[in-house]
DNA sequence: CATGAAAAGATTGTATGCAATCTTGGTGAG
DNA sequence: CTCACCAAGATTGCATACAATCTTTTCATG
């Protein structure tokens, strides 16, 4: 499996080269191999890649679109530093937008579909298993495709573009927010959310990706101060 | 109220200058002035807005990214031509996202709100009765401005912003695949959104968003051939 | 020594040039 | 007359050059 396996998913303008190079800064921001505030400077990332800042520029659009990125007008991009309040409006959107997803994609799962997730669980379970900073990226990638496998399983692909965008975020907010390792909890979560899928338990369904979603929220630590300390509740304004 | 006035929404890398073009060009295919499927010639969208070809071409990525353009590797970009199954999809995700607005805009709303809210559906009332394209224009600016508002009230800015999204492609659809021009209905059940609002009824409100959104996409006509005659039915294949 | 201003350096924003690809018009064979 | 093929024109993809802006260093001054 190599780095370049991952489907274009947004729309994109240009080609692949640009889409590429989205993508393995995407699996590098998500895989928390880059830190939240981290620069990427245009001609560094087209030294890397060996192309011009014009293809990286269209990279970063399309990341900055998607939230995992924030550019600056003649500052350039930084990697997204998400604040407690953003982190509460990814979970609050996914909190609205999953359950829907779960109860579609539990009208539309057949075989093939069932084999995929527990193909996706073992990868998992495999990855939290193995020691080691590269099975943290593989099991977070893992624990991520699972919920985005949903719903390309509901069969919306503006849905699933959306989740593809909250499920990145998440990722950054976690590394940001999160208070433990929750990913043996976040696991058997997905294993009882396979079960309900494949006995075809709607209401149960719904009902247990829901809880997934308020106990990964739950693990945050979002207190007011966060990391940027907001100046002005320091100063008492 | 100039063209100019909309505040630049999805997350953009370079400046405003992209953005005002995104912007100009959304609201004359949201208004109908590009008909789906029209050519956007980067050269002949510079000249209009002097600008070199950099800047369209990030301002058409940014469209593409909203699904307002399609763009094709080597041909170019083209005003989006929604199929029919694109369209239930973008109201299957509005029916599944609004109502989860609604609530939260409900719990929310305060008497500045409820003015803009007013301020809104007088100006849709004007326009509707107001002849003309400038009027037709204005009059869909301001019924999607109604659904963005909800969003806005609620307070969670990626909802939103997939709201402008969904609202932006609903326009979209609705010129291909409308069958009548219900926007007098629309406007009635715009109203009683606002009175449900106002009350604070929550439950109520909720139910009127998401029959509101059902009504719109009955008014639908999604017949297999929709407006490219599906060649594989037309065969018999 | 701390502070502020100014110049040097680095980075981004935009325009433009060239190569690659697509589109179109014309021409000849069947 | 129809169809396939090919060349000319037009358009996009990309790299690069230059201008504008930001950042850092230097240095003079209080």
């Amino acid at each position: 499996m190599t780095v370049h396996d991952h489907a274009a998913p947004g729309g994109q303008l240009s080609d692949d080269r640009a889409g590429a190079i989205r993508d393995r800064l995407r699996l590098a921001i998500v895989g928390r191999k880059l830190a939240p505030g981290t620069k990427l400077s245009e001609a560094e990332v087209g030294a890397l890649f060996d192309v011009s800042r014009t293809v990286v520029r269209a990279a970063l659009q399309m990341l900055a679109f998607e939230g995992l990125v924030r550019s600056e007008r003649n500052r350039g991009a930084f990697v997204a530093n998400p604040s407690p309040d953003e982190a509460r409006q990814i979970f609050a959107s996914r909190r609205l937008i999953e359950p829907g997803i779960a109860r579609e994609a539990c009208a539309r799962i057949d075989a093939a579909a069932l084999e995929r997730f527990a193909a996706l669980i073992a990868e998992e379970a495999s990855q939290i298993a193995a020691p080691g900073p590269a099975a943290r990226q593989a099991e977070i990638k893992a624990s991520g495709d699972f919920h985005l496998l949903l719903a390309e399983v509901a069969g919306n692909a503006i849905l699933h573009r959306f989740m593809e965008e909250l499920v990145a975020r998440s990722s950054l907010v976690i590394a940001l927010y999160g208070r433990s390792d929750a990913s043996s909890c976040a696991h058997a979560e997905h294993r009882g959310i396979l079960e309900a899928l494949a006995a075809g338990e709607a209401e149960r369904l719904v009902r247990l990706v829901g809880e997934h979603i308020d106990h990964i929220e739950a693990d945050l630590d979002l207190a007011p101060q966060g990391r940027a300390p907001a100046l002005k509740d320091a100063l008492g304004f």
